[in-house]
DNA sequence: GTCTATAAGTCGATAGAC
DNA sequence: GTCTATCGACTTATAGAC
């Protein structure tokens, strides 16, 4: 698993030889990214500082510097690290499910993919709802970019389940998807991990979304 | 119009004579809580500086200190802001329905109220969303509670719909309330007043929640 | 790779003139 | 009520020892 991943930010040229060289700076790297987005995510860009994040990694603000040249450049990793998790767990997903699977099935897979991913990866998935408005313009601009491209995806799935005509063919599916999605992002600022399962979380999501919350009233006949 | 309107914070005796008095000093305060608002939700709690603020106000950071004792008491009263003009608009807006309005109605116009009153205050409401995690402990706690109060509005609202037969028995509603407010808070991360205009959006988002996406499909029979 | 020490600048907040 | 001037603490980032 993950040998050959690449990491966002340094190009790794490649894994070919030696399994276990330059592994070290790695996990270092990787407790650096997990602390930054806790702290980000807790006191906002510029309330956490180098010193804090350098404390929670086990660390002296100085030594940061070897890993990630600059703040800047720190919290951009840390931003596309979160769309990245998210993105890969749907798609892999996605791609599990058989060619013949329904889109509501595809939907329902998919929305329990995305609950899961961003509630197991907390920290580092809130990070683009809550400060992605306090970085620098341009790390903004390229983070939207690559949010844009997960966004895309799920336009594409509404889309084919109202060519399928399992959707209602009368919503506006961007903005049932915007919807979709902020509400399943909603869920970060409540979800706590002593509730319900995170299955059971989004088979209710589907369904208020999928039926509806009113009782059905038939058509006047 | 506002004459004897209470603003959170300072406790204001009685706006009985003088009808000019005391005037000014208020609209400089105001002044200074809109562009609050707008830094701190554009650049977090501590990436807004009080030199920032008094610049967007017309003033220099020492004169800020005349009207609010610290940064910590200036963000809080933005923050009860936030949700005590919308929880006054929704309740407004429920009051001067007649008292025989279905459950659904109420539903509707509540939605349609909630999302009106945050898009037409955008930076006041989104604030208690991008940063509350960012102030001080005991600022947060205090406000969690205010935000309280109004989400009960919601859950009393659901209740009742349940109790007269018009939501399904079968839902969650502490669920289905978390979930409907999410969305709706949402539309503060991507709304844009050039598109269409509020009453669509709660038209459609409420054909969304009440009635689902999916196209319904008679129960075999 | 990580440390210490420090440069150069900014922060919130206060004091006192006007 | 708003100003200027300033204090002390804290910030990002760098330099060089180890």
């Amino acid at each position: 698993m993950g040998a050959g991943k690449t990491v966002t930010g340094k190009t790794v040229a490649s894994p070919a030889r030696d399994p276990d060289r330059k592994v070290k700076s790695d996990v270092t790297r990787q407790k650096v990214l997990t602390a930054a987005a806790r702290l980000f995510s807790e006191r906002g860009f510029a309330g956490a500082t180098m010193r804090d994040i350098a404390a929670a990694a086990d660390m002296r603000a100085g030594s940061l510097y070897y890993h990630f040249p600059s703040k800047t450049d720190l919290i951009e990793v840390v931003l596309d690290h979160g769309v990245l998790h998210v993105s890969t767990a749907v798609e892999q997903a996605m791609a599990a499910l058989p060619p013949s699977t329904s889109c509501r099935a595809r939907i329902r897979v998919a929305i329990a993919a995305h609950l899961d991913s961003i509630l197991q990866n907390g920290a580092f998935a809130s990070l683009s709802r809550h400060l992605q408005a306090q970085v620098p313009d341009e790390i903004r601009r390229r983070h939207v970019e690559r949010r844009d491209a997960y966004s895309a995806f799920w336009l594409d799935l509404l889309q084919a389940a109202v060519d399928a005509g399992e959707i209602r063919a009368d919503l506006d599916i961007r903005l049932t998807r915007t919807f979709l999605l902020g509400a399943l992002n909603a869920a970060l600022d409540w979800y706590r991990p002593d509730g319900k399962p995170v299955e059971t979380l989004a088979e209710e999501f589907t369904a208020i979304l999928g039926e509806g919350m009113f009782v059905p009233v038939p058509p006047a006949r």
